[in-house]
DNA sequence: TCGTAACAATGAAACGATTCAAAGATTCGC
DNA sequence: GCGAATCTTTGAATCGTTTCATTGTTACGA
């Protein structure tokens, strides 16, 4: 109970060398059919398990990648990582991961522990700019792939979401739909994801002449700060009103859903049509269900990990940034006005 | 770049003994300040990372628990977890984290890898019954700790919430706020916390002579199983309404409050209160903001590692199960009518 | 000046798995 | 029955740390 099983015990109670024990684990068809039965219940027995410590220290290197992501919580990165942890499985490495919850202490704990678990490489989805620290990775050879955020393609391969693409999707789709006095709905436009997502919606709307966009920023990115924006519209005056909506996030929108629709007065999506970014679980579950935005997360997890095999494998590696684009999910809050 | 730094390198590199080294790393106070500075510019320079394989081999074990979990995007688990890693990182230790998202096959890779790593101990969630590997892990002399589930304390310690308490605890104040025709709705009781939170909900209302509870079974327990259920309700004569309502979840709830705030004719709190289970985000930015009944996950993570860490040291652990009583959080869904 | 105590530095041994050259056993054709 | 070829098994060396008994150094009081 107190020490485990070695190897070497393994070898004693099947009375054979520590070498054959090893290769009936890894090379089991170098060994007879009678030794390895052997020393298969001498493992059995003893209730021996590998000691990965040690296997690592021969090998130079673990069989774990590393993935820091900025919030667990966020259903964004947790469909991230269930990819990259089943692509990880597929190609015989384990992820460990970390949650960085935005603070870049964290973030550098986690980068140390890795780098002493000696991982094969790192995915981070890193904390602000992308700083110092990562260059120093860089250097100590540490393979390194970026997520959800662009690189210099001098320096590291990433895998990012297309948000100036969406926010096209996304306002083309209440254009098509025959909605023309727009409006979007974001935080700051500090943040980069609502900046790009506003700038593609613009590009939209400047391809219809009569279309308007009207830009709403609201006081965060949440229900209730969507609540407020909506709070405001209600009072104005129906000519005044937009008749199409987009929101950077799908929070944003519910909130500004519970608004409209509490007044009994405005209706989605006749009078006004409304749709959101990220396709959380509660789009679909809305009071009217949301139309949104869907970022190719398990493309974004899968690709991740093939990006940094390839860092990995090759010895002077060409780094690459592979950049998806997210995919319209039309339901009920679009759906086209009954009357032309 | 190629092979990373050894402790040797640094030793060469600084002219001194490799122990000197190491009594760098660990014991600064045993080194001469002349010989830590050499000792620290030549790790600078080299550029030295501790290899943790090398080090727990030594050691016999890691410093590193590994925790598994049913599913990392569960708001209840998040919680638990961030808190657990924050416990682990005042002991020194690091959380390794394992999301067996329901299925024991997965369970059990993490089982083996966790072994393999020689963590230091287990947190785990289980997949259905505490099973033969569970048992298997308490022969092997892995300290383990089960999360969210009671054990027998003779196997195992564990943490978990009581939710007869936590039934009784929403009950019971629906009927402190004056309301006797209540209803629970759940999805199967074969899901044991269902058949908990019921529990504790009758116990309650067997105290007021005149309550009466009836019990609404849902298919699931989303939102869109919640409004099916609200829209059978809504069907029904005024006179044959609850109007109190307790459901299992805060996903069940938010969709019966869409459905009695659809029509217009009901209103909460004053016609229905409603109250869920588990407080959850969306639960503060509903419509009318849902009283629920809060679990202290951070209390569950926390003690979970505290419990672990007994296990370690203790020769001849003596179990022990910690049950914590969920707290009631009174929103507007539950206020008191306005006229007796 | 010497002996002793306190302090610093040394380096071999150990942890447990994998590797690989070498030795040993078996099979086969003739 | 013999030599060659093939198949098995062996065990020492290795990975990078930590530990610890030992040796070397310094300081100080008598």
């Amino acid at each position: 109970m107190n020490r485990s099983a070695s190897i070497k015990d393994v070898a004693n109670h099947a009375s054979v060398a520590v070498g054959t024990v090893s290769n009936v684990l890894n090379y089991p068809d170098r060994v007879s059919q009678r030794t390895k039965e052997r020393v298969l219940r001498a493992i059995d027995e003893l209730g021996f398990v590998r000691n990965d410590a040690a296997r690592q220290l021969r090998a130079g290197h673990s069989r774990t990648i590393g993935l820091i992501v900025l919030d667990v919580g966020n259903p964004f990165f947790t469909s991230v990582v269930r990819a990259a942890e089943d692509a990880a499985a597929l190609q015989g490495s384990a992820v460990l991961l970390g949650d960085s919850g935005h603070d870049a202490g964290r973030e550098a704990n986690y980068i140390d522990l890795f780098q002493e678990q000696r991982v094969q490489g790192l995915l981070i989805s890193p904390v602000g700019d992308v700083s110092e620290r990562l260059d120093l990775l860089r250097e100590r050879g540490v393979p390194t792939v970026l997520v959800d955020r662009l690189a210099d393609e001098d320096k590291f391969s990433s895998v990012a979401v297309d948000d100036d693409a969406g926010g096209y999707l996304a306002a083309r789709h209440l254009l098509d739909t025959g909605r023309r006095r727009l409006a979007f709905v974001g935080g700051s436009t500090s943040i980069r994801q609502v900046a790009d997502r506003l700038q593609g919606a613009q590009r939209a709307v400047k391809e219809e002449p009569e279309a308007t966009l009207e830009v709403l920023v609201s006081e965060g990115q949440t229900v209730l700060a969507g609540r407020s924006v909506g709070n405001i519209l209600v009072e104005r005056d129906r000519a005044a009103l937009p008749d199409g909506i987009f929101c950077a996030n799908d929070l944003l929108a519910l909130g500004v859903m519970q608004s409209l629709t509490m007044t009994h007065t405005l209706r989605i999506p006749e009078d006004i049509a409304l749709i959101g970014y990220d396709d959380i679980d509660f789009a679909v579950s809305a009071v009217v269900p949301l139309s949104s935005i869907r970022q190719p997360t398990e493309a974004l997890g899968r690709t991740a990990i093939e990006l940094l095999a390839e860092e990995v494998e090759a010895q002077h590696p060409r780094h690459r940034a592979v950049i998806f684009t997210p995919e319209l999910v039309v339901r009920q809050s679009t759906a086209a006005p009954s009357a032309g």
